[in-house]
DNA sequence: GCGATTACTTAACTAAGGTTAACTTTTTTT
DNA sequence: AAAAAAAGTTAACCTTAGTTAAGTAATCGC
């Protein structure tokens, strides 16, 4: 488990034993009981995450109801806009399942980044790789209606869809957990 | 207007006379009539561009119909994901005004940064911005349904609401020209 | 300034999503 | 294993968005 973050990042560079050893050793793992809440409204974020295991979702509560705007998995970051801003944060972040995370912090690193400077290129590509993900991702969102956003999950995260309760699925396509439920049954009768 | 683009980068870092006159040598400007196409589906983007005068919109072609994603204007910049990701484009950028833009290859970047090597930092910088921004956006689009989405934008950029046609509005909310026009009405009506 | 084009509005109709509440199924807790 | 809680489904009703088409207003090009 703990050699998950160094297999990422080779991912995208070459790393020495050394660096390896300098990574293994500012790598502070977690692991979390289902319904953590890792980040509340109001919070200053401390850390910023990595999911080594488990699913993370991050939502907002508008007129009490929680909304779902993303989920995280094994292998993707977490980077809170709040740990960013240092501003409060505006929404939840919290263990869908029982996970297992690894923490950075400001601190950290910093210091990682000055032992292996050759992570700013794996940091400024993955920030270019977000971007263009996130970019994509909100156009979709905004070029299709609901029934086409639960095809086209299915398609493209079919694992969310089976991992995930429905009711946050359904808040995470823009709809309510009800229109889903009906969603899915005008499918099924359709072929 | 050339200087228009010092001010904004001397709006994050400090530039030295010398830095100016480099950056103003590099400086690339264009204009463009009303209804130019700067990127079409399928080009591969040679630039990115920085908007010095006009606005442009961003947009795809969805069954036959324009869906408008995003509007930028002054001083905003336009990264495409061709440009990035060297595929080639999904999406159109074209001119809704007449324009006057500043253009950035990756020969003329990568020369400019290595003669400001301080431009790194407020490349950063903006990345992280935009992140957060896009962030933001995107999750606001899904947690408010058409009508918020309309007040909000009314709210938070009424220039553009001002200043675009409805019809691009309308698809850039996520709905018909149609439905804008009708949900006008209604809250015309309501207060 | 006039004709042509484009943008916007309105109306009628259809389809889909929101809301509430009852009910069933599944999961969790003890 | 039983009770409690949570998740999912279904139905009825209401509101809103999509569609098509016609009509009005504004803008553009010559």
């Amino acid at each position: 488990m703990d050699d998950a973050i160094i297999t990422f990042i080779s991912s995208y560079i070459d790393l020495t034993p050394d660096e390896k050893s300098v990574i293994q050793a500012q790598n502070i793992i977690k692991t979390y009981p289902k319904g953590t809440v890792l980040l509340a409204h109001g919070d200053l974020a401390q850390d910023c995450f990595f999911i080594l295991k488990g699913c993370v979702r991050r939502y907002y509560i508008v007129d009490g109801d929680e909304r779902t705007t993303e989920f995280f998995t094994e292998n993707q970051g977490i980077t809170p806009v709040s740990y960013l801003t240092k501003q409060p944060s505006d929404y939840y972040l919290s263990c869908l399942e029982p996970c297992v995370i690894a923490l950075g912090s400001d601190e950290r690193n910093q210091l990682l980044l000055e032992k292996v400077p050759k992570l700013a290129r794996l940091i400024a590509q993955m920030s270019t790789e977000l971007l263009v993900k996130s970019q994509i991702t909100s156009d979709n969102f905004k070029n299709m209606n609901p029934e086409n956003r639960y095809l086209h999950l299915l398609e493209t995260r079919p694992d969310l869809v089976a991992r995930i309760p429905l009711q946050h699925i359904a808040t995470f396509l823009g709809m309510t957990p009800v229109s889903l439920s009906r969603l899915r049954k005008r499918i099924t009768l359709k072929r």
